[in-house]
RNA sequence: GGGUGAGUGGCGGAACGGUAUACGCGAUAGUCUCAAAAACUAUUGGCCGCAAGGUCUUGAGAGUUCGAAUCUCUCCUCGCCCACCA
């Protein structure tokens, strides 16, 4: 643009209505929807599914924009970008929100779905809503069923009796998972222990492979993705987690005979079998110890031993956790140690926990902290063990994790497909009467059995077997099975013949990046990998691991730097800042403001300098309109040239590594360039990059200035992406740093056609003064030369 | 207790073996204005100095290196996840 003394602007950008404008635009034309038949490789970019809760929050903002530059990025690049999305519509929260306001559940949720998906609108992102799933409706659900008939018939599902977390205002089993500091994680009621009959999923079969491999360049199940064959890249954290998580330990079966038996009230029991990491150290085991719920303990006739196993129970298995003070009881009982042929005493003790291994130890208080605790506050005698016992047992491999319990007393989730007759037991329904339909009308309000139980007409059927009087299973399932396999669904949603189109999938899966949060790093990506190991093994897909790629974002903090909630006022309402600044500002600013997996507090003032930035962006773009028109490439300018190759190759590798806040920067650099420099020509060519590179970030501001400075071209999004030159990327001249003993006392500028040849750089810089006021009278013992970067002379 | 990530200006952060503090926010001064806001311009890690310049600085301390925010060790602090797992 030649001189101009005053900027004129002919028209202000006004983000609200540029932004309705194109979202209806877009829509009208079908933009996203996602081309099967195209031959371009597909990337399939997901993020975690939200729940309806009723308002889209900013981190669903968080989570969505930043993933949706992503996608964006990578459609420019020629990708066929499949982005869906959905609700995870089941569960809890509906069905207490909805108790709360006297509405019916599914009223509530699909009320909300329809007010989030309106939000959606306004965010700008290229979700292809033609994929949605709703998991609450039968033709989601339907499969839900027909996935667990399959694990059923293999024995993977099954029904068993255990010690459940209760929480008894839901009315509901909890999961380890849901239990906050011994309190459900939904109404914050103290949780108890109750023996309860319910549904698992064995995903302690699968243990072994879900383990992720230490090195991921080997070749065991799980971590080669077996599609590409290229290594699944998950963070770290994510699998050092889950590993620990599964807990595999490898150890071996001890069998301690009684010695006593017969005594102390006719003891009826020959052995005691323990598991122990550390079978060399047995010769230092100098007691026994049994948790309260052993069969062993029960056995005890002794007074204060029943009374000690009372008490135990009646504590929650939290309050055990929380009160570390070791308390136990002696039974009276002996057994011989197999190593030290010494007889050592049985007791029982709450630190010793049920459901591990055995659920009776044998104490080695030489070598264990907790034993040595014990041993202490009862005087035990305490033995030292030289590590090279090589006592006889068997092998065994023990876990930590436990089977999936998937029962729900509740009422808002899939029934389970499973009808009890007493004659024939439990019995699936058959496959074409799938889906099972959550009757509308019952009461769901709790009252300690499941909902479903209440309603006679829908629980009343007959036996699909013998035909008798039978009734349907009124428990539903666990939501976290609805969202072990939903982006199965997303490629084929309406698919009638089986959960999803196996051709399909085969082409779009696995996922190639999945978006999400770190608080699902045990519970749910854990559960999807399980249901992707049980669908190869039933041979419904072909590969082991569901997603490439796993990215986690953080958490967006309240303005005060505490976690934003209700109580605290802190809420940062996303409709308002909308309103004030436009979605793009939004999404920039939430791209900007950290690195994506950070965790970081909001600021109410940073986001107007994101405002700023697209203003500033528009006015340079009105006056580069309002100027005399340049010409393509009339006057290059190598400066601009090289800083535009430059950014291109910057912003491209952020966006492809998902570094957003850094792009941004090098866009800002970019422009900054242009408006400080207001008096130079810019290129045609020059002002679509930035409008290009910028298009990812803010889709709307982009469309609209593509259009005015290219009235008849396509949609900006539908552009590729700019390419660079790395010809361009050096300068004429290179400023190399100058250091004499590693301390930096000057730069000097070297010719770009001079920097391989150390002998000429050197003779340039000892030109400066500076440097040869440093270098007078010293002897240069050592030259380090970094080309084009740095020179360090060492100096005596 | 175990695992894992992180400590850099007033703030969010950049650089991740080679010119620390990019980019943004905030702050200060100026231009414009009757005035204010907005906008624009300049300055903005600390200390010494009128200046040129010097000097110190990435939680603390040591080490490796020509050179360390970056690698190694010890310690301190914080976040997240798990937690009496034998």
């Amino acid at each position: 643009m030649s001189k101009n003394s005053k900027i004129k602007i002919n028209s202000r950008y006004f983000p609200g209505a540029i932004e309705k404008k194109w979202s209806k635009k877009w829509q009208e034309k079908g933009m996203n929807e996602f081309d099967f038949s195209s031959k371009k490789p597909k990337y399939y970019n997901l993020v975690e599914l939200p729940y309806p809760s009723g308002d889209l929050h900013l981190g669903h903002w968080f989570a969505f924009t930043p993933a949706d530059a992503h996608a964006r990025y990578k459609k420019m690049n020629g990708f066929n970008v499949f982005f869906p999305n959905g609700f995870d519509a089941f569960g809890l929260p509906a069905e207490n929100a909805a108790i709360k306001r006297g509405i019916h559940p599914k009223d509530w949720t699909m009320q909300n779905i329809q007010n989030m998906t309106k939000q959606f609108e306004t965010m700008g992102t290229m979700i292809d809503w033609s994929h949605e799933v709703i998991t609450c409706l039968p033709d989601f659900y339907g499969w839900n069923q027909w996935i667990f008939l399959k694990m059923f018939e293999k024995g993977i599902a099954y029904r068993g009796k255990a010690l459940s977390n209760w929480c008894p205002v839901d009315q509901t089993v909890l999961a380890n998972e849901h239990i906050e500091g011994g309190k459900c994680w939904r109404c914050g009621s103290e949780v108890i222990q109750k023996e309860v009959e319910q549904w698992f999923l064995r995903i302690t079969d699968y243990a072994d492979r879900l383990i992720w491999p230490e090195d991921n360049s080997s070749k065991s199940d799980g971590e080669k993705d077996t599609a590409s064959n290229e290594p699944v890249d998950w963070p770290d954290q994510v699998k050092e987690g889950q590993n620990n998580w599964i807990g595999k330990s490898e150890g071996m079966l001890l069998e301690f005979s009684v010695i006593n038996k017969g005594d102390n009230n006719g003891l009826n029991i020959d052995s005691i079998k323990v598991f122990t990491t550390r079978p060399d150290t047995t010769d230092g085991a100098t007691f026994l110890v049994v948790a309260p719920e052993h069969p062993f303990a029960r056995e005890i006739k002794q007074k204060d031993v029943s009374e000690y196993i009372k008490e135990a129970q009646k504590k929650t298995e939290m309050e055990r956790k929380e009160d570390r003070t070791k308390s136990g009881v002696f039974t009276g009982a002996y057994v011989k140690n197999p190593v030290s042929g010494k007889d050592i005493p049985v007791w029982v003790a709450d630190y010793v926990l049920a459901g591990y291994g055995t659920g009776a130890i044998m104490a080695v208080p030489f070598a264990d902290e907790r034993d040595r605790e014990f041993a202490r506050k009862f005087n035990l005698p305490i033995e030292e063990t030289d590590f090279k016992a090589k006592p006889e047992g068997e092998k065994t491999v023990n876990y930590h994790l436990r089977d999936w319990s998937i029962s729900r007393q509740r009422y808002w989730g899939t029934p389970v497909p499973i009808i009890h007759c007493e004659k024939c037991g439990l019995v699936p329904v058959p496959y074409e009467d799938l889906p099972v339909e959550l009757p509308y009308n019952v009461d769901y309000t709790p009252k300690g059995k499941p909902p479903l139980a209440t309603d006679e007409e829908w629980l009343n059927t007959k036996c699909p077997k013998c035909q008798g009087a039978a009734k349907r299973d009124a428990e539903t399932l666990d939501t976290f099975f609805d969202s072990a396999w939903y982006y199965y669904r997303y490629v084929s949603p309406h698919f009638e013949k089986l959960p999803f189109d196996t051709k399909e999938v085969a082409e779009l899966m696995p996922v190639d990046v999945y978006f999400g949060g770190s608080e699902h790093t045990l519970g749910h990506t854990l559960y999807a990998r399980f249901f992707t190991k049980f669908f190869k093994d039933i041979g419904l897909v072909g590969f082991d691991e569901f997603a490439r790629k796993r990215v986690q974002h953080g958490v967006i903090l309240g303005p005060d730097g505490n976690r934003m909630s209700k109580s605290r006022g802190n809420v940062v309402n996303p409709d308002e800042i909308v309103k004030e600044y436009g979605a793009d500002t939004v999404r920039l600013y939430l791209c900007f403001m950290m690195p994506y997996e950070a965790t970081a507090p909001w600021s109410t003032e940073a986001i107007g300098g994101m405002y700023k930035f697209l203003w500033r962006v528009w006015n340079l773009i009105q006056v580069w309109l309002s100027t005399d028109r340049i010409q393509d490439n009339a006057d290059i300018n190598h400066e601009y040239i090289r800083i535009k190759n430059r950014t291109i190759k910057k912003v491209g590798e952020d966006l492809e590594n998902f570094h957003f806040n850094t792009a941004i920067s090098a866009i800002m650099i970019y422009f900054n360039e242009f408006s400080k420099n207001l008096e130079k020509t810019i290129s045609k060519d020059e002002i679509n990059t930035l409008i290009l590179l910028l298009a990812p970030f803010a889709p709307f501001i982009t469309e609209e200035l593509w259009h005015l400075v290219n009235p008849n071209a396509k949609s900006v999004h539908l552009q590729p992406w700019p390419g660079y030159d790395e010809k361009y990327l050096l300068e004429e001249e290179v400023p190399v740093a100058v250091q004499i003993n590693g301390k930096l006392r000057d730069t000097v500028r070297i010719r770009n056609s001079e920097l391989k040849i150390q002998n000429k750089v050197e003779e340039e810089i000892k030109k400066s003064e500076k440097v040869q006021k440093y270098l007078e009278g010293k002897k240069i013992l050592k030259v380090i030369y970094v080309e084009g970067k740095i020179i360090n002379f060492v100096v005596s």
